[in-house]
DNA sequence: AAAAAAC
């Protein structure tokens, strides 16, 4: 295979030569040759040497996603193959793209410019919020690690060795260095640890877990991926999210981290025709995102094959394994074919992380290292929260009145973004309605409309055409909407952590941000946690509600956070309660300093502290 | 009780 690798190098660089055109003139190996002469990009392994330049499957444009296919995809006899070669190409990468200018087969591989000049109606990547990111806001953020030999964090990108390919998309999406929880994260993951995260997205989760996965794909071993049902694909990472348009945004922000890595990058959600998802699936995939339900089908229909997972990674980890998710998670995880814990790299990451959640998050992993970074751009200084008294039959009129409010005070450039939170699908609609007869440009999300709807709605938010965005729970958690400058509770949600998730809309990547609530007798159970989580945040909490909360806490509060503080979660392993038993959880680990006299984590020693130990008990 | 997640 390796002899074959000169050439298949030779003959992209010749095709990308000879391309001439400005779609895109990405080929893999012409990256990562010169510093990694022997790596083969995941693209370009297992390529049958005859089969190149790799001849077109068919010759005109797919009818569309109610055809499938007609006849072989593949040039060659690509099965047959599988058995003899020194590996199966279940990530093809033979095949070309269709180029997204021309819909239209360009018979090579390209793989489009994610950040590049594409016809697109939002604003350019460098002004979006990684271009931004406040990083004087990340001083002084409290972190928390425990577990066993936790790694040493690093304060810039390059002590962390990621490679050439990767370190480029890194300066293209203009990051400078790490923000605290990539700091922490990064040498966590490449050493290879499993990991429970606690860090506010915005904060750079994504990346946290996306780089060190892409660059363990590229420097692992290829891949030998065996031969099984004609359409199944092996992926080598999965990442799943508990919403169709978070996998999204993580496909787009993770192919941008991939590109001219040869990693392959493929979403697969449900609301969507499968047909495109299954076209882009036989392309080749290396990392997979997923929600559960259209992975599930996948797996059922042995479309996709989980037996060479090296990296899971579950985002908004606790709300992926909440009531309703547990069991489809259970199933991916633990009833199909994916290698047990310890055998692959497990990564679960979110802003809140409950003990119960995180007791049954524990199944997942092993010997796992906690990390808790305070959080940034939520419940703190920078998004200042206010809490209204207003009757049920009020709430219109007064979200009127902070919008017409807002209006005055005229937001100069940008329009200022206003994303509304109900309680019910109904709800959303029948705001939304009402806003538009009332002069209010709004659109709304939720899980009764149509995925087409859902994205478009999301869209026409994002590009300000429709500055008000009313949306249930399913726009909550990890979407990453620049400029929302106010969140609105309209209906207050029941659980704090839902409040945490949802006014962490606003405040993003380390600006300030406004989130009003709409509070009522309907929400006395949240009072108490809502004026603690205030408290904590440095927010002004107003005389009733405290009024509130103290009646309420007689009840027990099943809302009050045991965490507290500035973390969005604790180490569920240093309760006593939790510890009992077998101490098989952890085995003498150690404890981060925060605020300690370890000095932090800017030392790069404070950890370990055999010490430190006993201080859990 | 509602929301989300496959067809």
């Amino acid at each position: 295979m390796r002899t074959s690798w000169a050439d298949l190098a030779a003959n992209s660089a010749a095709e990308n030569a000879t391309s001439g055109s400005s779609v895109s003139n990405a080929v893999a190996g012409t990256a990562a040759a010169p510093t990694r002469s022997t790596y083969v990009p995941p693209h370009l392994r297992n390529r049958p040497p005859s089969a190149d330049p790799p001849a077109p499957a068919y010759t005109g444009p797919p009818a569309n996603d109610r055809g499938g296919f007609s006849g072989s995809r593949w040039g060659g006899p690509r099965n047959d193959n599988s058995r003899s070669g020194p590996g199966y190409g279940g990530n093809g990468g033979r095949g070309g793209g269709w180029g997204s200018r021309s819909g239209g087969w360009d018979g090579r591989v390209r793989e489009v410019n994610p950040f590049g000049e594409e016809e697109e109606t939002e604003q350019p990547f460098s002004e979006q919020e990684n271009s931004g990111i406040n990083f004087d806001a990340y001083e002084d953020i409290p972190v928390e690690t425990s577990g066993d030999n936790v790694p040493t964090p690093v304060n810039t990108f390059a002590d962390i060795d990621l490679g050439d390919a990767l370190n480029k998309n890194i300066q293209r999406c203009k990051y400078v260095k790490p923000t605290p929880v990539q700091r922490h994260a990064i040498p966590i993951s490449l050493a290879g640890r499993d990991l429970m995260a606690c860090a506010q997205t915005g904060s750079g989760k994504t990346a946290a877990f996306c780089f060190p996965i892409i660059s363990g794909i590229m420097t692992g071993q290829p891949a030998q991926r065996p031969p099984r049902g004609v359409h199944t694909v092996y992926p080598l990472a999965l990442i799943l999210s508990p919403t169709r348009e978070l996998s999204i945004q993580i496909h787009e922000e993770a192919r941008k981290f991939s590109y001219q890595t040869g990693v392959r990058v493929v979403v697969a959600y449900g609301g969507a025709p499968i047909n495109q998802q299954l076209r882009e699936l036989e392309r080749g995939v290396d990392i997979l995102v997923a929600t559960p339900g259209r992975l599930v089908d996948l797996l059922e229909r042995a479309r996709v094959s989980l037996q060479m997972i090296r990296y899971l990674a579950l985002d908004e980890a606790d709300r992926m394994l909440d009531m309703g998710f547990e069991p489809q998670i259970r199933k991916i995880v633990e009833q199909m074919d994916m290698p047990p814990p310890g055998a692959r790299q497990t990564m679960l990451f979110s802003a809140t992380f409950p003990k119960e959640i995180q007791r049954l998050a524990s199944d997942f992993l092993a010997k796992y290292i906690f990390l808790a970074v305070g959080r940034v751009g939520s419940s703190t200084d920078l998004i200042v929260q206010r809490v209204e008294f207003v009757h049920e039959s009020d709430k219109r009129s007064h979200l009127m009145d902070l919008l017409h409010a807002q209006r005055a005070n005229g937001v100069q450039g940008k329009q200022a973004l206003t994303l509304v939170f109900v309680e019910t699908k109904k709800g959303a609609d029948s705001l939304e309605h009402w806003l538009c007869m009332n002069g209010f440009p709004a659109t709304t999300i939720h899980g009764d409309r149509s995925q087409q709807e859902r994205e478009q709605a999301l869209r026409s938010f994002k590009s300000g055409n429709t500055p008000i965005l009313v949306a249930t729970d399913v726009a909550a958690r990890g979407l990453d909407i620049p400029h929302v400058a106010h969140v609105v509770n309209f209906d207050l949600p029941n659980d704090i952590d839902d409040y945490v998730h949802r006014i962490g809309r606003t405040g993003r990547a380390g600006k300030s941000g406004l989130a009003t609530a709409f509070f009522n007798e309907n929400n006395s159970s949240l009072a108490r946690s809502l004026a603690d989580l205030m408290q904590e945040s440095n927010q002004e909490v107003p005389a009733w509600l405290s009024r509130y909360a103290a009646r309420s806490s007689f009840g027990g509060g099943r809302n009050r956070r045991s965490g507290g503080g500035r973390f969005g979660g604790r180490d569920f392993r240093r309760d006593s309660s939790f510890s009992r038993g077998g101490s098989d959880y952890y085995g003498g680990g150690s404890s981060g300093g925060y605020g300690g006299s370890s000095g932090g984590y800017s030392g790069g020693g404070g950890y370990g502290g055999p010490g430190m130990t006993s201080a859990w008990d």
